[in-house]
DNA sequence: AATTAATTTAGAATTATTCTAATTACACTT
DNA sequence: AAGTGTAATTAGAATAATTCTAAATTAATT
């Protein structure tokens, strides 16, 4: 688990413009999330970190996450009421939620796409995030090939 | 707090399409959640229920709740952790959650972006429902008149 | 009225997350 | 290199929304 020197750039970057230290749990955890682009729950990336760093606790990798997401290096998902999941993609993209298997997909979208769901807003709304979460299930195309 | 004889028929005929029974508890909570169009917690429809139903238990409101919301009767509203909303906006919108003062609003969108927005997924990907949430904050327009 | 299944109820249990207070690590000065 | 101050980490307790459990009640049907 290890950062690319332009990643380590970006990490040290983003955490000094809010004069966050960048600690080795936070390089962990970011590595992690990076380098395995699923969609993890803290519970999960505990699991993982630990493998390489047993001391840490979870207490510190919901810290950690929490830094992350304020620094915007990985973003929060959640579906329904189901545990927080993190997302290192940071191009627009919404997301699907299995509701079979639980998984969850990025679906790449055209920024156009967010501009004009923006318009519909009042003038004196300012949206910071836009979150799109699709729920449904995913056929088995038995296409007989 | 009662339902008009157009939304009691309405309310009867989606429970019994899932073979549930309109009982007063649900019925009660039902007529709650659309005669005051803001987005409660299940907490505070506990609360407004017991003033005119004092008996109700919180464990029944929760199980009303879902039955309502698996009946199409109401829609289920989340925002990041926080507790669950309730809505009984049933028409095609999106919500925006303001994080300074917590509240949220209904944003009328045409079908037609729900349409375009279902235009990116894989095609086996079958959406049953979609979530656009917008956060941030409301911009006071002091705008001199 | 009797039967059966569904619903409600109170309270216990669960679970993700946050909080607390103590310890440790780090940057900066001397 | 030692001392100082602040930020970060840690373990475990606390919280809060929700779900579960088992008993009691209600409603629909014979």
């Amino acid at each position: 688990m290890q950062l690319t020197p332009a990643y380590k750039t970006i990490f040290k970057k983003a955490l000094e413009k809010s004069s966050l230290k960048p600690t080795k749990q936070r390089e962990h955890i970011f590595s992690l999330i990076l380098n395995k682009k699923d969609h993890p729950t803290a519970d999960e990336i505990f699991t993982r970190s630990r493998e390489t760093m047993p001391s840490i606790s979870l207490a510190t990798v919901y810290n950690c996450l929490e830094t992350l997401v304020e620094s915007g290096l990985i973003r929060q998902v959640n579906f329904e009421r189901e545990s927080t999941r993190y997302c290192p993609n940071l191009k627009p993209h919404a997301h699907f939620h299995c509701k079979e298997t639980g998984a969850i997909y990025d679906v790449d979208l055209p920024a156009s796409l967010f501009d004009s769901l923006k318009k519909h807003l009042p003038k004196n709304f300012e949206p910071e995030q836009i979150d799109i979460n699709f729920n449904g299930s995913i056929h088995n195309t038995n296409n007989h090939s």
